[in-house]
DNA sequence: TCAACATATGAACAATTGCTCATATGTTCA
DNA sequence: TGAACATATGAGCAATTGTTCATATGTTGA
């Protein structure tokens, strides 16, 4: 017969959040899964900066760049304001640069 | 004209990591960006478990499973253990769960 | 008010991805 | 050795995703 692990299971489901939460753990990941939007968060990583220095900096269209940034702006990681006809975007806080920097440690150890 | 941000650029540009790292930063976090993956991840916080249990846990096939498993460990996110018949997973270092706690943190402030 | 600039957005297409199904590999025990 | 169990793997399909292209919205200054 399989092998019968009822006991530990009940136990590791007490401690596992709602589905609903670990749903929105995997869609955060989602955003940071992509070499664009990585980009583009080390590009705000020390200041802000405007939608068409980025287009230049990545070499990448104004609307590429414009698309990413509505999806960064979705999940809280970046925001911005205007000035005149120029929209800037920062980083949102500082969990932004703590998971990209456990990521960042992950990978070069 | 359009205006010109070519100093901004290249102070930037000397501060970003290479292409090829940023690719690989990607590339780690489209593993954390996937519900089944962070579910796997979060039934081995604890404890080690076999391949049949987190199948059991997550009511899914033991199949989809081990793909994902694979996908977690050819990222160096979990490691692994014969015993007899059974393979016990665990979580391969601490970034796993640092990740997971900023994105938590990120998601429920 | 109109032209120029900066950014946003919707549709569409190619590429990637996660699951299923069938089957292969590896291990134990009688 | 062969049957039962545990896990791994390859092909295929549906769904998701990132970019492009065309165009819309918003702002400024003449």
């Amino acid at each position: 017969m399989p092998h019968n692990h009822d006991a530990l299971l009940n136990h590791i489901k007490a401690d596992m959040p709602s589905d609903e939460l670990l749903q929105d753990l995997g869609d955060l990941f989602k955003v940071f899964g992509d070499t664009t939007r990585i980009k583009i968060m080390y590009a705000l990583y020390e200041d802000e900066m405007c939608v068409c220095a980025i287009a230049d900096l990545l070499k990448m269209t104004q609307s590429a760049i414009s698309h990413q940034l509505k999806v960064l702006k979705a999940a809280n990681l970046v925001a911005s304001r205007r000035e005149g006809k120029t929209i800037y975007y920062r980083l949102a806080d500082e969990h932004v640069k703590s998971i990209i920097g456990q990521g960042y440690e992950h990978i070069t150890e």
